[in-house]
DNA sequence: CTAAGTTTGTTTAATGAATTTACAAACTTT
DNA sequence: AAAGTTTGTAAATTCATTAAACAAACTTAG
């Protein structure tokens, strides 16, 4: 049902904002937040009091007088509890330990050869517990973990469907929330993405971002608003399955044509096995790229036109003002950007495009742990002390 | 700046709800809202009683007993105000007057030859006046107006952009309420056309739809958990422009193969006029049809196939539970249901796809109308109704 | 037909979070 | 040193919700 108002939602919604401003904008005085908040200085006082008393903030020391008595200055208290945040990719695992701010204080790293689903999610148990044992004492202790996964999920974290890994319709949030008993938090692994770069990387200014993880597969995460947006069924963005060319190649999903066909990683290996007559990996590609193969540079140029192409429907269909491409893929920017940038200036409305700006990562293959332990964080918040929304 | 708890918010809140409740799942009792949204049947009786002062609500008398005293029944007072719908056509304006439920009380319909915009607006303004002249006398009066329009529009009421017009950067919603000093909405017609579907049309209970208004060219309103979602520049769903064939002809919005190329209206008369040997409208070409000329129905078949492919490409964008066709091409459902349907079966995800349901829409051409209304009916509530006290 | 039990809706007192007002402490400026 | 500013806390007030009590209106069991 629908939450209805009373003091305790009051207080909720103004603890939510008076600790938002605390986290994003300190060091700053409890005079300052009663000033861009509207609240007054009796409210935001006790409030503050509060949670410094549940170890969430803390006071530094006096601050410059702007013409009176010195402000006392507050801060977030990172350190109150840590993170988890997983990235389940389909050789490997990148499991990192954040503090409360999202700064990553221990990294594990293990590759998988995705035997059987037994298995790697025995590596993935394992990959936490490893971080649990090395995360520092604190006073909520390891408050989350966040998993990114390579599929679809719904809102009970059921992993689906995961073409990749070849997975279907495992409970992983059940499995690990029974195992560590910590609330465990399960989404896509690009709408991680996405919110990883919405909050560490080059989306830190922008309510309206797209995240295009280009990988095997290509995914997408949507942010409006400075909110994830998920569709009807809680798991959206299967837009690499967006059709580019009606009567094109027929793909699993069904359809033909698929984005996805043209603009992946595995779709550029495959070109190459058939162009260049040997297999080959990204990585050796990209050296002959840097060799100044002109066969493989072709390869990459074509590759931007189709990235192009997907990426124009993603403006005209989205509208986002801020694009940010990743995945593997994201290594081979210094051959994608500039065709790329070619094709968006041709082919895209210029209504949406005034204002849009195209990047790649800059998290390397990082956003997608820093979303995942930022969505463990968030459910923190939201459950325990206050809801963290905004922007 | 974000709105801080009070108990003004916490009033506005529950007040909110109570009506929400009278509206939706009246006749109803105080007892009954009570239990359903959990408030106290004190709080309740008191907001209730502050909705029939402000002519709201109102009792009706007393229903049927459970086992013990009869409750007071209560309904919601649609004839306290009126609203204005608009739906600004290409070549002609439909325009309605509604209770606050709604209902459609009177309807003004006008051509025009869109010479040039002062003219049109002048007709616009024409339809509102004599809509407000047949107003019936009410407590609130005439209190809001909604247009839709066939084209891009700021959150400012400004129409940046239609095509199918010819207009750019018309401050309409700033005209409007200038003319009448009343609170003036301007919208997509496609969103409004999605909302007037979710309201009163096929969506009535779906939460995620689709509207597709496919006419001179293809527009498209997404309602994600009940609202409706706009990209982030205000305007979104210039669906129209996704490509579906990355090498295909020029469009005007300089992109190749944009989906409107294949399947709106403009593109069935320009296949009609290149392979009957001569041009037709839409309605002669239904008749046609009906006639058995089979080169018409095949024109309709290839249609619907491409309709099929953009459908598919929604579906796997947006995820959401139910597509509704509407625009001036739904008059052609007969020809084009099935075949659309075959390609949906074929192309479109297995997991989107188990939930999904695709309609014509059932409020021919008032769907824009109605939803335009509904905005403008949306704004006052929003605005006024909880600021009622006090007079 | 009466007594007991139920349901509805109002009244009254209590709760608690924010606001308003006042004020002390700590600075800067003149 | 006096005057003015700024910060943060304290006390009193406000007000919407809740909780508890209750009267009115109705049904049902015996």
């Amino acid at each position: 049902m629908k939450q209805t108002g009373d003091l305790n939602l009051v207080k909720k919604i103004n603890k939510s904002i008076v600790l938002h401003h605390i986290r994003s904008d300190s060091p700053i005085s409890r005079a300052r937040i009663a000033e861009i908040t509207g609240l007054t200085k009796a409210t935001v006082s006790s409030l503050v009091n509060e949670l410094i008393e549940s170890s969430l903030a803390h006071e530094i020391g006096a601050g410059e007088s702007s013409g009176g008595r010195k402000p006392m200055m507050l801060l977030f208290n990172g350190t109150a509890g840590y993170a988890i945040g997983v990235d389940l990719g389909v050789h490997d695992i990148l499991a990192v330990l954040t503090d409360l701010t999202g700064k990553v204080v221990e990294e594990y790293r293990v590759q998988h050869d995705n035997a059987s689903v037994e298995q790697v999610v025995g590596l993935l148990k394992a990959s936490i517990r490893e971080l649990i044992r090395r995360a520092p004492d604190s006073v909520y202790g390891i408050i989350g973990i966040g998993i990114g996964v390579p599929g679809i999920c719904d809102e009970n974290g059921n992993l689906l469907f995961a073409p990749n890994l070849g997975w279907e319709n495992v409970p992983l949030q059940q499995q690990v929330e029974e195992e560590f008993d910590i609330p465990v938090v399960i989404d896509n692994e690009a709408n991680a993405g996405a919110v990883g770069e919405k909050q560490f990387g080059a989306g830190k200014d922008t309510a309206n971002l797209v995240y295009v993880s280009i990988g095997i597969g290509i995914g997408a995460g949507i942010i409006i608003k400075g909110e994830l947006y998920r569709g009807a069924t809680g798991f959206s963005g299967e837009i690499g399955h967006i059709s580019i060319q009606h009567d094109g190649p027929k793909c699993r999903c069904g359809s033909l044509g698929c984005w996805e066909l043209y603009a992946s990683e595995h779709a550029l290996l495959e070109k190459a096995r058939i162009e260049l007559g040997e297999s080959a990996d990204l990585e050796s590609l990209l050296r002959m790229a840097d060799a100044g193969e002109p066969a493989v540079s072709r390869l990459f140029e074509r590759l931007s036109y189709y990235l192009g192409v997907g990426v124009v429907n993603i403006i005209n269909g989205y509208n986002p003002d801020f694009i940010i491409l990743g995945g593997r893929l994201a290594r081979a920017e210094k051959w994608l950007m500039q065709p790329l940038q070619t094709v968006l200036e041709k082919r895209s409305l210029p209504h949406p495009r005034e204002q849009l700006n195209v990047e790649f990562s800059s998290l390397g293959d990082r956003s997608t742990v820093l979303g995942a332990s930022s969505f463990a964080i968030a459910k923190f918040f939201a459950s325990t002390r206050v809801s963290v929304e905004h922007n």
